[in-house]
DNA sequence: ACTTACGTAAACAGGT
DNA sequence: CACCTGTTTACGTAAG
């Protein structure tokens, strides 16, 4: 596991765990996406869950039903079988469907931005490390949007990890990401039409062709910042992706833009 | 009112 | 045999 406790001795604890507010379906894409391989057994998945959401450390064991029946019944997921040549434990590995990967953000994206905003925890880093829901700090393997920031991350795993020895998150830094450079890239070959409106400041790249990049690198991720507003179709991920270096990455960016960005 | 998504419980089979 | 894993069915609830 590479997520941090939660329930570090150096803060608070909420006096009474409310539930998380994300489903089974969630709660198994979080498990998966955070771990190296993108596949969990089960046992792997609860021991994630637990880990980072103190709710389900007291919870009765129905839970685990529960994730048991969404593996199952959820199209998203699907079951590997093991290699047979190094099996250890029993049971099979599971792992996100590619395809339904996007719509699995999109809902995690939804939920994060429904309880930011009325919670009125709004750029609160306490929701994205978990201290009031015992969420846990999702930020680094997970597309999070913030309508009021205008931007989104496009998490990819990096190439090269800066940092495998302890791929831990930074207390109270949630989203522990120092700019790795910037740069601009040219979209040629795609019409990027930014709709205005009166109020907002225009953005001088709008009419440019060009869309912002920074670029971030932590642990096992590489990140890409553009505009919140930015439509990215696939042949903008495309290009996007060459730029940064990320083909290894494809099925991230190309699946994030199937997703309709 | 209806549909859909989700959560929960339970039964069952098969494997370890 | 106990436990775990995986599948399936059923039912209740909330939201759209």
């Amino acid at each position: 596991m590479t997520l941090p406790p939660q329930l570090e001795s150096s803060q608070p604890v909420p006096p009474a765990l409310s539930k998380p507010p994300y489903s089974f379906s969630s709660l198994i894409f979080m498990a998966i996406e955070d771990s190296p391989d993108k596949r969990l057994p089960v046992k792997g998945i609860y021991e994630w869950i637990v880990n980072n959401f103190p709710y389900y450390r007291t919870a009765s064991g129905g839970w685990r039903n529960s994730v048991r029946h969404n593996l199952s019944l959820s199209k998203s997921f699907h079951r590997i079988q093991r290699d047979k040549s190094q099996s250890v434990g029993k049971g099979s590995l599971w792992c996100i469907c590619p395809e339904y990967r996007p719509a699995l953000l999109e809902v995690l994206r939804k939920t994060h931005s429904y309880y930011s905003t009325n919670s009125n925890l709004t750029n609160k880093p306490a929701l994205l490390e978990g201290q009031d829901y015992g969420l846990p700090a999702v930020c680094d393997s997970m597309e999070i949007s913030d309508p009021l920031s205008h931007t989104f991350l496009l998490s990819t795993p990096s190439p090269q990890p800066l940092n495998t020895d302890n791929p831990t998150f930074v207390e109270n830094a949630p989203c522990p990401l120092t700019p790795v450079h910037e740069e601009l890239v040219t979209i040629e070959s795609v019409e990027y039409q930014q709709e205005e409106s009166e109020e907002i400041e225009k953005d001088p790249l709008s009419d440019s062709g060009y869309i912002e990049l920074h670029y971030y690198q932590s642990q096992q991720y590489q990140y890409l910042v553009v505009p919140g507003e930015t439509e990215l179709d696939l042949e903008t991920v495309e290009i996007l992706q060459l730029d940064s270096e990320a083909q290894e990455a494809a099925g991230s960016l190309l699946d994030l833009a199937g997703g309709g960005y």
